[in-house]
DNA sequence: CAATAATTTTTTGTATGCAAAATTCAGAAA
DNA sequence: TTTCTGAATTTTGCATACAAAAAATTATTG
């Protein structure tokens, strides 16, 4: 019973990290099973079977359960639940649209406000993200990439943006879309942060946001190649 | 006792519409109580004192409040409860940032997208509300005015986006910032919505988006008096 | 055998109970 | 008076109990 449990130890001392809170840490748990995929999209979710793998009871689950549900990582059914919120190419092709404004502003407001320190760490998960590239080690690639892009919104100095930014990102990330990329397209992503990089570096807004543009174009079309290829059954099905 | 209750009436028949769930019940009501400002920013969320005024146990209601967390309205307070979000000035003009963003997009969209029907509800609106302003009738004439821009986003066609919007609308409505609106501003107002019903109509994106953009600055500076009228004390009080 | 009806089982929605934490408040010490 | 200190009270966090709804299973009929 190596589970999350509450009021487990007697108090130590007094605890320099504020105790976490059982929902919270649910809310953290489920979203990350979500978007790693081991909560499959469109899949119920079961409160006693859930209860038992977190090994919690069902009250702090089902608050964490409405806390994602306002996150859109899930969705209700009345008397029926809740599932993982289905993978609609629709829905995601407008999340597309909504990240496109999003990073757009992040672009001009990134290049005002961050401090020479943020862009160098953002250099620093650059060339992390390079070195995994080049020992073709997709899944760390594939992290640092995230992480860069989050952190260029979160440099923006605008939480408000960088908190529904990364929403909706979780939600299309569980499109598993690296999974399938040639060398030749890898190749030309990484080409790609070179250039936003550099632009970045330059504080160039307007060159920056053009590449952001291109660049989430470019992941656009990998995630529906990924959908097309999971799900290619129509509704008829 | 006239308040919500759970499972109260025998089943007279198959009901026509869904029966309601009572945590979805609860979390419209106390989002209408936080808007209206009968909750005000920064007040506690007393467990207790809600769920007797609301007529439900503590169930539902704390995960109405987690939903609401997740949503940005309240903000939570581990150990000791939740509150109402406070309305920073930071805040509200990072909001209007993301707004702007939102906006441009939907007013590229509601061009392309919007039926001829869509335009002419919102149409309809403009004029329930031009017809307040002759009136005077400030409440009314905000309520069409949220109406026809909520509206606009919606007939964009990107539910997404039009989800987002409205949270964060939401957020911002609580400043009341129409309360102190003088003759001159509320006349210029109404000529802004002229104009951008008009590029509407003829589907000029450019223009629409150009006019959107002017119209929420006005707005902003609105928001900001009104939040500087509130509360203009220091974080040293 | 298929299709429906009846029954059992499971699952969900809400209320309640209990313990830990926070808050309040009375009284003592400075 | 003001400022501690510590018990009484309140409030929160989580678990559990119970009833309604849904789902699964069995029984029944054509």
């Amino acid at each position: 019973m190596d589970s999350i449990q509450a009021r487990a130890a007697p108090p130590a001392a007094a605890p320099l990290v504020e105790r976490r809170l059982l929902h919270e840490e649910v809310i953290d748990r489920l979203r990350d099973m979500i978007v790693q995929g081991e909560l499959a999209p469109g899949s119920k979710l079961n409160e006693r079977v859930l209860c038992e793998r977190l090994g919690i009871s069902r009250t702090p689950l089902r608050e964490a359960i409405k806390y994602l549900a306002s996150e859109g990582l899930v969705e209700l059914l009345p008397n029926r639940g809740a599932m993982v919120a289905p993978l609609e190419s629709e829905t995601v092709q407008e999340i597309f649209a909504v990240l496109g404004s999003l990073e757009a502003l992040a672009g001009e407001l990134v290049c005002r406000n961050a401090s020479d320190a943020d862009i160098a760490e953002i250099r620093a998960l650059h060339y992390q993200m390079v070195a995994h590239h080049a020992r073709g080690e997709l899944a760390q690639y594939f992290r640092y990439n995230q992480q860069i892009h989050i952190r260029l919104v979160e440099c923006a100095g605008n939480a408000t943006l960088a908190q529904i930014y990364r929403g909706l990102n979780a939600h299309v990330r569980r499109a598993r879309y690296m999974a399938n990329l040639s060398h030749e397209r890898w190749d030309k992503a990484v080409k790609e942060h070179e250039e936003i990089l550099d632009a970045l570096s330059a504080r160039d807004s307007k060159r920056l946001q053009s590449l952001l543009r291109d660049h989430l174009a470019n992941k656009l079309v990998l995630v529906m190649e990924a959908l097309n290829a999971n799900e290619p059954r129509t509704k008829t099905g």
